[in-house]
This record gives C-alpha cells, sequence and structure tokens, in this order.
DNA sequence: AATTAATAGTGATCCAGATCACGCAGCGAT
DNA sequence: ATCGCTGCGTGATCTGGATCACTATTAATT
C-alpha cells in the first residue's frame, strides 16, 4: 500500500480509538473488535472536508493523524471556527446520535488521516454493546462543554484583546511551564485566528502588534512563545 | 400535603419524565419502576436556584412545574441567559455525566416543581439498565445543538437587530400560525432579553421600538403578537 | 528567477451600540 | 398618601473596532 500525500500511514490505527480520554476507550474485548471490523481508515489531503454543514450524517470519523477544523458560516459568508481537533477527537458523533445534519464543517488543516465508522454499524454495535453507550454519552458531554466555552468566550468576553488573550492561555496550557512561560507553533492565519474569536483580521494583526509591545508574548519563527500566563490572565479579567 | 407557594403537587409526577422525546422515554418497564424510586420531588418558589454554576454536580432536575432560566456570568458581573427551560427539560446532566461542576445556575423564573434525581443513583441505574444510557447520550446530544444555536447566535449574527429577530422567531414557532402570526406571552424584562442577546438593556428597548414601529410585533398587555415572521426571517439574513 | 497568489501590517474614516444620565410609570409595603 | 423599588423609555455623548484602501512581505507555481 503506498502513502498518498507523503504520509506514513498506521496499518492498525487502533491507538487513536483506544486513548484513555476518549471515545472507545474500557471497551469489551468483543466490543473493541467489532469496532475494528466497522472502521475503514482513510487518508485526506490538506484542505479536505470529511464532513459538510448541513449534510446528513454519514458516520463518525476519528482523527488519527493530522488537525482538523470545525466551522459554520452563516449564508452571508461569515465563517467562525468553533474548535481545532487533533488526533484523538472524534467528529461527527452529535449528528450521528441525533441524527440531524452535521452542524459543522470538518476540514483536514493538513494531510491526516481517520477511521470513518458508518452511522448505522455504530447504532447496530450500541445495540449490542450497550455499555458502550456510557463512553459515548462522556464524549458528548466533553463535547459540550467545549461548546459551552465558546459559548462564554463569545457572548461575556468584551473585547477582542480578552478573547485573543483567551485564545493565546488556552493554547499555552498544553505546554505551560511552572514558571508560566509556554510555546506553541502556530499553524493558523491571522484570518483563521479572527474566525475563531469572532473579529476581523486587521484586529487581529493589532493584536499581535500590541500583545508583542506589552511584552505579552513573542515570535520565534512560527513558535509563539508566551513570557507569562499570569499577565494574559490578568487581561482576561480586566 | 399542603401545596406550598400555591401549587398543586403532582403527586405522581411521571407524565414529565415519559414524554416521548425527553430523556427516560422508552426505558422498560424495570428501569422506570428504578427511575421513581431514586427520585424525590420538591417544590420550589420562585427565585429558588435549583443549582448554581460552579456546584460539584450533586444529581440532574426533571422539571415538572414551571419555568427555569439557565444562565452563566463572568467574575466581573456580566452574566447571559444561555437557555430557557419549562417542564419536562432535564436540567444538570452534562455536569453528571462527566463529573465536572455544573456550567450554569438554574434559577426558577415561577414557582415551580422538579424531581431530582441523585447523582450516585443515576450512575447505578445506568449500570443496571445500559440502554438507558441511550436515551441519555440522545438528551446530551440535544443539548449541544442547544448550545451550538447559541454559538450562532453570538458569533455570526452581526446586529443586536438581528439576533433579536432571531430569538422572536425561536419563541413563536412553538405557537406559529399558517399566516405566519403568532402569539407569545411575555414574561421576561428587557435586562433579560439583553442577556440572552447578549447586549445591554437600552438597546433592547430600543429594539422593542423600533420593532413595533417597523409592523414586526406589537404588545396586546403581557402578549407578544408577530405579524409575519417572514418579515423577521429577512432581518436575519440581511 | 519570475510571476502570481496569499498573508500580513497599518493608516484613515465612520458609525452602531455601549455608556451615562435622566424622568416616568407601576406596585407593593408602611 | 407616601415612600421605595424595580422596570421602562429616551435623549446626549463617546469610542472601539469594523470597514476601506493601500503597501509590504512571504509563499506557491510556472
Amino acid at each position: 500500500m503506498r502513502a498518498p500525500y507523503g504520509l506514513n500511514i498506521l496499518d492498525n490505527c487502533v491507538s487513536c480509538t483506544v486513548r484513555g480520554e476518549h471515545l472507545f476507550c474500557n471497551l469489551s474485548l468483543q466490543a473493541a473488535q467489532r469496532l475494528n471490523e466497522i472502521k475503514s481508515t482513510a487518508v485526506y489531503p490538506k484542505g479536505a472536508m470529511l464532513f459538510i454543514e448541513g449534510q446528513q450524517p454519514r458516520g463518525v470519523f476519528v482523527l488519527c493523524v493530522g488537525k482538523a477544523k470545525l466551522s459554520t458560516s452563516s449564508r452571508e459568508g461569515k465563517t467562525i471556527i468553533t474548535k481545532l481537533s487533533d488526533s484523538g477527537d472524534v467528529l461527527g458523533l452529535n449528528a450521528v446520535v441525533s441524527n440531524r445534519p452535521y452542524e459543522v464543517t470538518a476540514e483536514m488543516m493538513e494531510p491526516g488521516q481517520a477511521n470513518f465508522i458508518p452511522r448505522d454499524s455504530l447504532l447496530h454495535m450500541l445495540k449490542d454493546f450497550p455499555e458502550a453507550a456510557v463512553g459515548m454519552a462522556q464524549q458528548l458531554s466533553r463535547n459540550y462543554y467545549t461548546a459551552y466555552e465558546e459559548i462564554r468566550t463569545l457572548g461575556l468576553a468584551s473585547s477582542p484583546s480578552e478573547k485573543f488573550a483567551k485564545l493565546l492561555l488556552s493554547w499555552s496550557s498544553k505546554s505551560a511551564q511552572g514558571d508560566g512561560s509556554a510555546q506553541v507553533k502556530l499553524t493558523l492565519t491571522h484570518e483563521e485566528v479572527a474566525e475563531i474569536i469572532g473579529t476581523t483580521r486587521e484586529t487581529v494583526s493589532r493584536l499581535f502588534s500590541e500583545f508583542k509591545k506589552k511584552q505579552l508574548m513573542q515570535m520565534k519563527g512560527a513558535t509563539l512563545v508566551i513570557r507569562s500566563r499570569f499577565a494574559l490572565e490578568k487581561i482576561c479579567q480586566s
């Protein structure tokens, strides 16, 4: 099997379905086995759409390699990015469970690989292994909390600066050092950052300048360096 | 048993737990029986808090009588109302499932009655009746969609007018007539409306005036009369 | 290397809506 | 009645950030 798009295919991509904090963990042997039978792995180029807002839910995708962005747009063309997903994330679960159209568009931000699980197979599996539903409920609950955080950001933050600071904090929390510093590789355009915090590209540009000037952050190539999370936290509650 | 707060207690409040589109429907007889054993009914006055943002999740509440508002606030005191619940709604489920603090505050907007189901009992029940988890997953998924709609409103709508129109539409959809008219009893203050659409009280006041002037709506006492949903829909996508 | 396209930086302008500051109406309590 | 309280209506003002209009820079494509 050749690897298109310069990727190494993970022939047995189970690792990403068994990670502790994610869906499909703590399954019985039989259930895990079943999962392996009904999933199919595919490779996607950058820009590929796993699914599009409004489509009927075909199934869920478990991201194995690569990052994806979830977004939704209004008829007038305004777009917001609701979540950045990376490997291990389960996409499209809400739509599949409630049998409503996908509420977001999932687009690969870099070449990657994902397991697809058709809706029917998943529902059958739930019939046969009802205990798997608990894990699913927990996954849905996590999705909900993410959405909820988004609501707080969009609804409660008063200025773009505040939202921007919040975003930087959320990024840095993964790589935070004890002294409050952190480094994050920045793979987003200003435009995309704007779509996350609900403002314009120009404003994001100015925010970058402003935050650099205020010593809140600096760029080293494509790496964003945060000096002190504390200073950012102060902005959030100001 | 006397009825405080001028309420008629529903002694056997099962109806609200068996409604088709809600949680705890399609349960086996045993499961329904179990549910009846672990629930406890209580009566609440207007203004009572079922739970408060940040508290550890004690359990879920099934609203039987009355309306409640779910809200969240920032440290600086800004508040947004994320949902208006009425009878049949299940509150606090996300927190219970994921064992995180309640993410919102649930406050009774009028005297009412609710069933409380302690977290432990609910989880035990799930162990014994795993098939009930599917219904729960669907409920969580519905919660997610509500949250998601909120995100779209807050993130994509460009003006308060647009959000206000959206809100009126969502209210009127329940009582919509064939000709596009609708009547809704308005029980919220302008302040509360402002907290729903994320603007200020003054702006809401002006929106009411503006929409009346434009013949989009009118007030008959406490009843809000919508002339034409179509006209409102046009505002949403302008 | 040359050309084109995408991304970023930055001034100038403008305006919707937040904020402030009132006055007024309704209503329950004393 | 009178007070106090909460909710409502409306002007006057001020400003942050959207918008427009460029140039500059970087990356992709040939």
